[in-house]
DNA sequence: TTTTATTGGTTTAGGGGGTGAACTTTTTTG
DNA sequence: CAAAAAAGTTCACCCCCTAAACCAATAAAA
């Protein structure tokens, strides 16, 4: 086997499996600290998506349900997001409160930054293209959705 | 702005930031839920440098100290590592056992089964070169390495 | 040398993440 | 209408992390 496909490998396991957690320390101290991706990561599903049951928020996570039971009290308290009403009663729909916006937002806005500076100022531009193109296949290869208990 | 630069920001959030822990739970059950990611990063890094002290682990980790201490307790008491005599009596080398040798080895061999059966079979020859490119400047990047508190 | 840093680790409190099982409550179903 | 299924919450238990307090050993100063 090529070795090529070795250091494919390798790679892969750097950056994918260990690297990710200095992907975000590297990002902003402040503002990170204050939120946890997983937070964030829900707060994104919703402004997304406009309105989501606990359940729903469990499979696009790929966490059991207990976890996002936890989750959403954390982010209730912080008022970043609020129950609607619905017809079950059993089920609770969530969805972003105006502050909540504002913490997805700005977000959004240091990952942009981040990006910008850390990769995209240094790579040309055929380079971005290949960037698309393996990432698009890896956002594939990772989706959750639907896996379910 | 390009559109492009706008695809390639959101890309590498949903791939970098939320979406490494599920890269993880789509391995394998089995292996991955007996020994944390930050484990056998750990055992990873002594694969490669023989011995290492606390300190260079936490600094290699990009971690507190503390939470070396707790994390080098456990493998101890796993017994996938060991400690050795140094001269200076503060410090701590550690070192792996035949037992974190086998564990590292397996892990690397579920990392190259998912690779490739994953990505490496459902790209062409020219898309690995490109994966290459991309991910050495990405390793780049994520490289922690000496920041220290 | 003797005293005073400094360095390397450990411990503890407190706050994230996760699971699985037990338990409610509300709907569905047969 | 009783039994089964579905949606969430709580609890015990484990991992991760940090910051601050604390020890022990080595290095530096006086």
């Amino acid at each position: 086997m090529d070795t090529r496909i070795k250091e494919a490998i390798s790679l892969f396991e750097d950056v994918m499996i260990y690297g990710t957690e200095q992907v975000l320390r590297s990002m902003d101290e402040q503002f990170w600290n204050q939120y946890s991706p997983e937070q964030l990561h829900l707060l994104k599903l919703l402004k997304k998506e406009e309105r989501l049951t606990a359940g729903r928020l469990a499979a696009l996570q790929g966490v059991h349900k207990s976890a996002i039971s936890g989750r959403t009290k954390k982010l209730l308290a912080k008022e970043l997001i609020r129950v609607v009403e619905t017809p079950d009663r059993r089920s609770k729909l969530y969805e972003l409160t105006a502050e909540g916006e504002r913490v997805i937002g700005k977000a959004r806005e240091l990952t942009h930054r981040y990006v910008q500076e850390q990769l995209v100022d240094h790579v040309n531009d055929e380079e971005i293209d290949q960037f698309l193109r393996i990432f698009r296949k890896l956002k594939a290869i990772i989706k959750t959705e639907e896996v379910d208990e």
